[in-house]
DNA sequence: CGATACGTTGACGGAAATCAACCCCGGTGG
DNA sequence: CCACCGGGGTTGATTTCCGTCAACGTATCG
């Protein structure tokens, strides 16, 4: 897949996208490049003078904290500019580390600042996009400050399949999610052990499958209960019309 | 103080604003509106096709969760637009309400919109601060996730303290802020019993003093410290250049 | 004067952290 | 070929931070 068919697939999953802006889009300079598992991609503190497109493989964000520790703030996959804050926050503050080997397309911050401005559609659409992604933030705080384990594990769960599959990610009721167990407490603000724990849960519940390299849905309604799961806060362009592994749903289409 | 001079404020803390740009946003349309204490300005799930710029007062936005738990996920006051997401993401994910009595002023999204493509660098700035306000989530989510409730205390007092005194609402070592310790156990989601002995280790230890109505740092660099505040997250134009209550700092200005 | 909202305190219980093993598996090199 | 190693996953025992429950104090207000 291409850098730009990639961004289109993503950015058609949340708004229009007309011809004449992804013309524009592939008049972009791009720089590709590769990225190795946990290459560090942007660094915290550091200047950054280019968004990073993700066209194959995974990414996160994190911040690591004074006495060792460390919160991941985001998981990425193909289509998304995880830095895209960068346009206009040159200072990182959190850094941008490949989650697997990844290929990545560096767009220069003035071209592309040009095209939004030249392009105020499209302009819209990536800050759309840079909103929906404080909008999963927003539900993160909810479900970290109020939210059991278990339900915070399902909830994060429904939200990166749904993703996935809007950008055509998820083939039936499987994705591919190449997370550790750690990487995964981490971003929950757990232990391991109690990760661990938790998904056991979830297993054993027979709601999914996962063994940390691919996650299965058994349960698609069980799963979205017990995470509390709204989809709602992605903002899709089309919400996703029936649960991904509701046959009966699934029929009329 | 006039809504638009409030706005001025706000983003000369943040950026760079010609005079071109300020009459410029001085030719919107503005409907005034006073919210009474606890209203809720914009309901979760509403659309919504104002912004609201906020003149006087304090807000705050929340989600409400099934089982009735409440998580505060932001605090606002002169100057700040809480809900400029939603000139892109037209349907709340959350909902705004006034956390005292506020003067705002309601700026619709379509002339926002056009005046953002007719000054790009306006745009720019606008994106700037949704960007920002993402950037306070994700700290939100590292204290939540991997802090101590001390600590996360600390750090949101620093914050609001810091982000006050940025346009100008601190005087000295104090500011108003008008919060209950419910409403502050809800944004670190923490319990009140919790909240309140957590405060009370910051008053014994001499850091702050704080009524629910006025916050008074005594020991800006141990507050700091404990809360592991680095305000580079802020993006502020100026970072703050002396700790506000170290003299020493101070004298040379 | 109650009524209500907010703050404070003590006792108790529980969810999750921590500590410490142990297992499995793939890679590597003697 | 097998010993060794390191990363990741799993399990049990113990601890602790924080939540819950319940009561009481205080201030404001109609």
């Amino acid at each position: 897949m291409t850098a730009i068919e990639a961004l289109r697939r993503k950015l058609e999953s949340i708004g229009e996208l007309s011809e004449s802006v992804v013309r524009a889009l592939e008049t972009l300079p791009l720089r590709l490049v590769r990225a190795e598992r946990g290459e560090e991609v942007a660094a915290d503190g550091a200047v950054s003078t280019a968004c990073c497109l993700l066209i194959d493989g995974y990414m996160h964000r994190q911040k690591i904290l004074r006495e060792g520790g460390r919160q991941i703030l985001a998981f990425h996959f193909a289509g998304d500019i995880p830095d895209l804050q960068s346009l206009h926050l040159h200072r990182m503050d959190h850094s941008l580390i490949a989650t697997t080997a990844c290929q990545v397309a560096f767009i220069p911050h003035d071209p592309l600042r040009q095209l939004t401005h030249n392009q105020p559609l499209l302009g819209d659409l990536l800050w759309r996009d840079s909103l929906i992604d404080a909008a999963i933030f927003r539900t993160w705080i909810a479900m970290m400050g109020r939210q059991s384990a278990v339900c915070h594990l399902a909830h994060t769960l429904c939200e990166l399949f749904v993703r996935m599959a809007a950008v055509g990610l998820a083939q039936d009721n499987a994705c591919r999610l190449p997370l550790t167990q750690e990487q995964l407490a981490d971003a929950l603000g757990l232990s391991i052990v109690h990760t661990n724990r938790s998904l056991q849960e979830l297993r054993d519940s027979g709601l999914i499958r996962f063994d940390g390299r691919r996650l299965v849905i058994l349960d698609w309604a069980g799963l979205r209960h017990l995470g509390q799961f709204d989809p709602t806060y992605l903002h899709l362009r089309r919400r996703p019309r029936f649960d991904p592994c509701n046959p009966i749903a699934r029929g009329r289409s």
